[in-house]
DNA sequence: TTTAGCATGCGAGAT
DNA sequence: GCATGCTAAA
């Protein structure tokens, strides 16, 4: 895996190609049972194509089936195609998906990968011609950073005003953008206060001299190394014949270069995409790029996919509705020709602890069955979220309960510390020259080698122009560092020699099968390797000493790194490879709830959906809005879009009236997509608080309820400035829609302005969650109050009432 | 050098 | 409310 010589790649495809020859005759089940968009999107092979297609509209399917389709047709051997798609996830299945079909596996099919996988082989081969060496190591985030702060520190700018992170997220945009150093536009000069343009300058060239390159780079390398070397691009040109490209919504600048340089000549280019689809904006992402698509690439043919085969009629219906009030779109009707199953359900609630009560009630009775409907596993349940820090009221609920949940997203597994610390481990023995790597496990675990002794070995590497290994060594050796410092570098600077050595074997072992034969024992396997390297190095026991509660799934974690190393011929293959292991898919036997982010859902399908959090300012985010304006707003839609999708047979939007952001409570306004719901396609839920059934917190009731109800005196106080607001007109107008009735009119009761209680500090007030407590303070709207029982909050007025007016309301 | 304790700031996250 | 990252103290 680790070797990407031209040759073998090309032979071993070939071999295969004369198979898929052989089945040109015989029939293509592949083409069974598509509709006549699919067949279309499959068989019209020559000239630019776009697949636009709808959520659940077999969009995957009709991408395999077209590789399929060139393959055993002989138009294109599988050497010839090039199928770029986003995720290792994604390109894994294809490569499924598509030997499936062909009834063989697809190993033939070298150029099918990430962007960057297959950037990366390209780099390989031709790293020489933008002055890397073709083992140049890829550089996470992580160490993107750290570089980045060093140069910051270096340049003395004040790295607490002007954080790392943030030169790295502005760079990470320029290169999106194929903006190389000399290409910046002068727009750009003041960024990050003036230095961004020379401390990305600095980085690059940092980057060169550790014969290293960050994720951007992987592209821009290559679109250099295409831009100045024609007759290079040409080969390539005549090389792949044929080129897909998968989530085409999702590409950026860089990105959408490199594949018009590539299709340049044959123009023989598929993408597959939905603008309706596109999320990832914030990294970089243009959907521009499928909006342009038929004027980039002129004479492109573009197939509709609008059959939908996942979701009911008023879920399409619900999803359409919103989706509708973007602007920028292609447009696409959605329609399927299943049921119309239930309507989409609206439910509002008093807060997000209520909220979250009320879903794991509802995942409960699913379970078991409800109206009629058959019983959905929590299996088939999810609860998609805007951000990641909503997910924790659901945890707390569903611990309380004991129902089983699984978190997607999250820190991936090789972000880990553990998996970082120990993957530097792997890379410094692998190539001692890697600075960042030594640089992280120096003092991992504890060796009394703090910022001073790094420092030291730093000079003497620098002043010597040798890495920071070696550095270290010639620090002992002259004496530079005293003491127990001393002692333990040698150490460790030993064991890397040792590891080194023991390695040396392994490789041999592994690519010479006579070695093994003979009998070269004593010899590790590079999975025993790894071992015996946590284990020397003492980063193993750093962890089994820990009594912290994450030190045991650390340690499995590192267990799980170990074992995936089988998977491959030597630590440098599974270096090269490490994203591979990303999604470490656990054993689940029994059924659980899956809670992610939106984005995280995108490409996936659940019979029953929770969209819980829909509020302005949560959803549409309040940030991205600010930041990008309508733009960010019609991202924020299809993000939407995007969750209502996801559902197959049931849908269910929630918000709360009342919010904890950040530790304080705020009072939150239903999301404006929720009046973008066709009325017609929704059922407004009443909220449990209505008949207090949710036992013992009759405190707890929602907004909806509040207003349907009316009987209390706080809440008809609490209500008269709520109805002035536009987010509670907005609601009333949509139970308008919904066929509610008016509260007002239902209930007989006055909207009273003069019950508007106007606090000063001192006053004695009451709140429905919090009980009584003296106003400190009053900032507009917003009043400090000191709770007797609940302590210091700082509340919204008008979920406050006076202590007098509340004093005959049974609490 | 290590650590405990306070200040700060906060969206989604592939490669 | 929490994690992160710095300063102060051991």
């Amino acid at each position: 895996m680790s070797s990407y010589d031209d040759s073998e790649a090309f032979e071993a495809a070939s071999a295969l190609s004369l198979s898929a020859r052989a089945m040109a005759s015989r029939p293509r089940p592949y083409l069974d049972g598509l509709n006549p968009a699919q067949a279309e999107a499959v068989q019209r092979l020559d000239g630019p194509v776009l697949m636009l297609a709808g959520a659940g509209t077999g969009k995957t399917r009709a991408l395999t089936a077209r590789i399929a389709h060139l393959l055993s047709t002989g138009t294109a051997r599988p050497n010839e195609i090039l199928a770029v798609t986003f995720t290792n996830k994604a390109a894994r299945e294809m490569k499924n998906r598509v030997g499936a079909l062909l009834g063989q596996p697809a190993e033939g099919m070298p150029w099918l990968g990430t962007f960057h996988a297959i950037c990366v082989k390209l780099l390989r081969r031709h790293a020489e011609l933008v002055g890397l060496k073709s083992n140049f190591t890829i550089l996470d985030t992580d160490d993107q950073v750290r570089l980045m702060k060093q140069l910051i520190v270096a340049a003395d700018i004040d790295e607490k005003r002007w954080p790392a992170r943030q030169l790295a997220s502005i760079i990470d945009g320029w290169k999106n953008r194929a903006l190389t150093p000399e290409k910046l536009p002068a727009a750009e000069a003041g960024a990050f206060n003036g230095r961004g343009p020379a401390l990305y300058a600095e980085y690059q060239q940092r980057l060169k001299e550790l014969n290293a390159v960050d994720f951007g780079d992987l592209l821009l390398h290559v679109i250099r190394i295409f831009q100045e070397n024609g007759d290079l691009l040409a080969q390539y040109q005549r090389w792949f014949r044929y080129v897909l490209v998968d989530e085409y919504q999702d590409t950026n600048v860089a990105q959408y270069l490199w594949l018009r340089l590539l299709a340049q000549g044959h123009n023989n280019i598929c993408c597959v995409g939905d603008d309706d689809q596109s999320i990832y904006g914030w990294r970089g992402a243009e959907v521009g790029n499928i909006l342009r698509f038929e004027k980039d690439f002129p004479g492109a043919h573009v197939v509709r996919l609008e059959q939908n085969y996942r979701s009911t009629g008023h879920i399409l219906a619900a999803a359409s509705g919103v989706i509708a009030a973007n602007r920028d779109r292609l447009g696409k009707t959605l329609w399927t020709d299943g049921e119309d199953g239930e309507k989409v359900r609206l439910i509002g609630h008093w807060d997000g602890e209520e909220e979250a009560r009320w879903v794991g009630e509802e995942i409960e009775a699913m379970a078991r069955g409800t109206r009629g409907m058959d019983p959905i596993s929590p299996d088939g349940i999810a609860i998609l979220v805007r951000a990641s820090h909503q997910m924790r009221a659901f945890e707390d609920r569903f611990l309380t309960i004991g129902m089983p949940y699984r978190v997607i997203g999250g820190p991936r597994f090789y972000e880990r510390m553990e998996i970082r610390d120990a993957m530097a481990y792997f890379r410094l023995v692998v190539s001692p020259e890697d600075d960042l790597a030594f640089e992280r496990i120096v003092n991992t675990p504890k060796r009394g080698l703090g910022d001073k002794a790094v420092q030291t070995i730093q000079r003497m590497a620098r002043s010597n122009g040798v890495s920071l290994v070696e550095g270290a060594r010639l620090v002992i050796e002259t004496g530079a560092l005293g003491g127990k410092g001393a002692k333990e570098l040698r150490i460790f600077l030993e064991g890397l020699a040792r590891w080194r050595g023991m390695m040396a074997g392994a490789v041999a072992a592994a690519s010479d099968d006579l070695i093994e034969d003979l009998g070269a024992g004593d010899k590790l396997s590079h999975v025993e390797l790894a071992e015996v390297i946590l284990d020397e190095s003492g980063y193993t026991a750093m962890w089994q000493n820990d009594k912290t509660p994450e030190a045991p799934g650390r340690l499995e974690n590192l267990k799980e790194l170990v074992k995936a190393l089988e998977e491959f011929e030597n630590l440098q293959g599974f270096l090269e490879h490490v994203s591979l292991i990303m999604d470490n898919e656990q054993d689940d036997q029994e059924p659980k709830v899956t809670l992610m982010t939106l984005h995280a859902a995108k490409g996936l399908e659940f019979p029953a959906v929770f969209l819980p959090g829909w509020e302005d300012g949560l959803f549409p985010s309040q940030r991205s809005m600010d930041e990008t304006g309508m733009k960010g707003l019609e991202e924020e839609r299809r993000l939407a879009y995007v969750g209502i999708t996801r559902a197959e047979k049931v849908c269910t939007i929630s918000f709360a009236g009342n919010r904890r952001v950040y530790g304080q409570w705020q009072s939150q306004m239903p999301s404006r997509f929720i009046d973008e719901l066709p009325g017609e396609h929704v059922e407004v839920l009443t909220p449990p608080g209505l008949y207090g059934h949710t036992g013992g917190m009759a405190a707890t009731a929602s907004p909806v309820s509040q207003v349907m109800r009316g009987s209390d005196l706080h809440e008809k106080a609490a209500r008269a400035d709520v109805y002035n607001s536009p987010g509670w007109k907005r609601l009333q107008e949509n139970q308008g829609r919904f066929g509610l009735r008016q509260p007002s009119e239902s209930r007989g009761i006055t909207i009273d302005a003069e019950a508007v209680s106007v606090f000063s500090p001192g006053d004695r007030v009451f709140h429905q969650k919090f009980g009584y407590g003296t106003v400190m303070t009053v900032e507009g709207d917003k009043l400090g109050v000191a709770f007797d029982k609940a302590g210091d909050k700082h509340i919204v007025g008008r979920f406050l009432v006076s202590a007098d007016a509340a004093g005959d309301v049974p609490f």
